[in-house]
DNA sequence: CTATGATTATGACCACGGTCATAGTACAGC
DNA sequence: GCTGTACTATGACCGTGGTCATAATCATAG
């Protein structure tokens, strides 16, 4: 989670997204905004006329691309490309986070929505639109492991779901202990949605050689 | 949910817990919990001399011992107790509230926590102390329809993280299709964990079977 | 060198809200 | 009656913070 500093604008947004992890709406400041990006005050009216409700609309798009992308590349990076090891990837950016720096800031997306989910319509929207981005890579990163498609979207809500879920309880309580609960206590179900060709439960190599074999080629034998 | 009206203070907390559902720590105001509560604002610093802290506190933890009492009641009205039936009536009051009123506000318990656990430390102890006050009758009941001891606590841990998080996805889509898909995916989880007296396969035993197993079961077959 | 637009700077305004101060009322118990 | 304690009532203070107004700077074309 690097500061790109492409410009001022680009580090404001992303400086709204950290700060909302910690504050949520009310607790962020615009004046903090500018000042943690190292960008002018006066730059906020300039390339956010729409005040702070913008900001948080940006910041918030911005954490659902983010975490989408931050999917795509677990994905890539695993050596056995299983459900519970991406959903186990996903958390442990999180366990990384509090045990290096002591303290666990929330999802920026889950502060949106909790503080104005019914006062700015507009957030909110942009809050469910930012879901279903991060939404989206998983479930299909779930079909290609050989996740049927019916089952690949609600699977993915659900491993959001327990996700947010899990990193609200590890904040409270300062502890990894629910997200590592969660991915453990997940992990068979996740892994078991699996389909395989016929009923031959080989191993778990099954599911290795399913998703390889799900992304691209065309042969749907039968056997 | 009626509002008992025990009295000033309890309304006070009460209310505070209600408006806090909406808005965060941060997007209530004090007149507004007693206007709400119908108290005289003076009551405020009578009765609550530690401040917007002290009432957020005390209805984090109102809240807390509304949502285990709640747990305890649907496990008296279940006529067939599953985990995953339970697991569905708390959902349910979710999807209830949403399809009544239209909108969803969150829960307190996670407003408080994103909003003040970075800043009130008290505030993040007190959800910590909710949350387990959740998890504890959840545990019990989980324990009592069969599943193992040292399993109910961890899959306690995991129906509070999805129920949460599908709330948050809820409040986010004004949708309850992620509380319903939350329930649908995790009750073959949740009732394969039950542990049959001995091995009646009757519906999924796979499942249970397989639960079971991969736990360390004595046999470990080296052929 | 203007001129024009984009950016940066800064001060002021104003509402909101938490808290404090200072009362006022109600109702014991004597 | 009094006295004290619990509660109610209200106004004021003051920081915070979002927004606006108004310039100043700075680039880059003409």
């Amino acid at each position: 989670m690097v500061m790109a500093d492409r410009g001022p604008r680009e580090r404001m947004v992303f400086s709204a997204a950290q700060l909302l992890r910690r504050g949520g709406v009310a607790g962020v400041g615009m004046r903090e905004v500018a000042a943690q990006a190292r960008a002018p005050r006066g730059s906020l009216q300039h390339y956010f006329p729409g005040g702070k409700e913008q900001v948080v609309n940006e910041a918030v798009a911005w954490a659902g691309q983010y975490a989408a992308g931050q999917v795509s590349r677990f994905l890539a990076a695993l050596s056995d490309p299983a459900p519970s090891a991406l959903f186990a990837a996903m958390a442990r950016q999180w366990t990384d986070e509090l045990s290096t720096n002591g303290v666990l800031a929330g999802c920026p997306v889950a502060a949106a929505t909790a503080d104005s989910a019914q006062t700015a319509e507009s957030t909110r929207t942009n809050a469910a639109e930012a879901l279903a981005c991060w939404r989206r890579p998983i479930t299909e990163a779930l079909n290609g492991m050989g996740v049927p498609s019916e089952r690949a979207g609600a699977l993915a809500t659900l491993m959001v779901s327990a996700l947010e879920g899990a990193i609200l309880i590890a904040r409270a309580e300062r502890s990894p202990s629910a997200l590592t609960t969660v991915v453990r206590e997940l992990a068979p179900l996740l892994d078991g949605a699996v389909e395989r060709t016929r009923g031959v439960p080989k191993r778990r190599a099954a599911v290795v050689d399913r998703a390889s074999r799900a992304r691209g080629s065309t042969s749907r034998h039968r056997d």
